[in-house]
DNA sequence: ATGACTCAGGAACTGAGA
C-alpha cells in the first residue's frame, strides 16, 4: 500500500503535474493540500479516470484538502473537532479495509502561523493541539493511522538550510517544535526519518530567491505513522525531482509504502 | 542590474503563502 502527501498549491494549476506524477508513482492514497477551489471546481473526471475515488474539503480561494483513493473509503470525514468557529478548509480523513483490517489516512494542512505576533500564531498553536486530541482518540483503536500533510513544522536543525534564518519563524519556533514532539511522543513515527536519518530532506523550496537552484529547502511535509502502521513500514521517500518541473508546486510529493499483508 | 515569486479573485491590485 502507497500512501503519498502533496502540497500542490492549486490543484487546477497543477492539474497536469498531478496527472503525470499519479502515472509515474502510482500511489494507492494520495492526500493533497492547498487544493484552492470549491468541491464543485475540484478537476474529478481526469483523476477518476486514472482509477481514483475522491473526497474533497474545499474552500473558495484558499486552503482546501483531498483524498485520492484507489480503494473505495469505507468512511470519511471532512473537518477537525475541536473549534466550530474554525472555516478553515484543512483536514479530511478516510478509512480503507485492507486484508489484515482497516487502515486510515488523516489528510492535513496545518496552519502557517505566520507573523508570530499575531492572532495566527495562537491559531496554529491550538490547531496543533486538536490534532493531538483528534491523535490520541484514534490511536485507542490499535490500527494503522497515517497523518499525512503539509504540517508547517520544522522538526529540526537538520530539516532545514540555515537554521538562523528560521529561528523566528512560525515553523521553526521553539513552541511549534514542542507541540509537534507532543504529537509524535503519543507513539507516531515520523516516516522519512525512520528510513534515514541524514540531513537536508527537503519537500519545500520557495519560489523567491532562487531557493530551488540553491536547494535553500525545508522539510515540512511529514507522514506520521501509528505503532501499527510503523510496525509495517518498509519504505519512505520525497520526490524532489517533481520541483524542477515547468511552474511546480513549491512542495514535493512525499511516499511511503507499507506491507499490509 | 546581467534580475526580481506564485496563486485566486477579478480586472489594478491585494492577501496569503512559508
Amino acid at each position: 500500500m502507497r500512501i503519498a502527501t502533496w502540497n500542490v498549491n492549486s490543484v487546477r494549476q497543477r492539474l497536469d503535474h498531478l496527472l503525470a506524477w499519479l502515472q509515474e508513482r502510482a500511489p494507492d492514497i494520495v492526500c493533497l493540500q492547498e487544493i484552492k477551489c470549491v468541491d464543485e471546481a475540484f478537476p474529478r473526471e481526469p483523476i477518476e479516470a486514472l482509477g481514483y475515488h475522491v473526497e474533497t474539503h474545499g474552500q473558495k480561494t484558499f486552503n482546501g484538502v483531498a483524498l485520492l483513493s484507489k480503494i473505495r473509503l469505507d468512511h470519511h470525514s471532512r473537518g477537525l473537532d475541536g473549534d466550530d468557529g474554525d472555516l478553515h478548509a484543512r483536514f479530511i480523513d478516510g478509512e480503507v479495509s485492507h486484508r489484515g483490517g482497516a487502515l486510515r489516512v488523516a489528510c492535513l494542512y496545518l496552519p502557517n502561523g505566520n507573523p508570530p505576533d499575531t492572532e495566527k500564531y495562537p491559531y496554529k498553536i491550538k490547531w496543533m493541539e486538536r490534532l493531538s486530541d483528534y491523535a490520541r482518540k484514534q490511536l485507542k483503536d490499535e490500527q494503522p493511522l497515517v497523518l499525512a500533510g503539509d504540517f508547517n513544522v520544522i522538526p529540526s536543525a537538520d530539516d532545514v538550510y540555515n537554521p538562523a534564518a528560521w529561528a523566528g519563524d512560525a515553523l521553526f519556533l521553539p513552541k511549534t517544535r514542542e507541540r509537534f514532539r507532543a504529537l509524535l511522543d503519543l507513539g507516531f513515527t515520523d516516516a522519512i526519518r525512520a528510513a534515514t536519518d541524514a540531513p537536508g530532506q527537503y519537500t519545500f523550496w520557495d519560489y523567491q530567491g532562487g531557493a530551488w537552484p540553491k536547494n535553500n529547502g525545508i522539510r515540512i511535509d511529514h507522514l506520521l505513522l501509528s505503532p501499527q502502521a510503523a510496525d509495517r513500514l518498509v519504505a519512505a521517500g520525497i520526490d524532489r525531482h517533481v520541483r524542477g518541473w515547468e511552474k511546480a508546486s513549491d512542495h514535493v510529493p512525499v511516499w511511503i509504502d507499507l506491507d499490509l499483508g
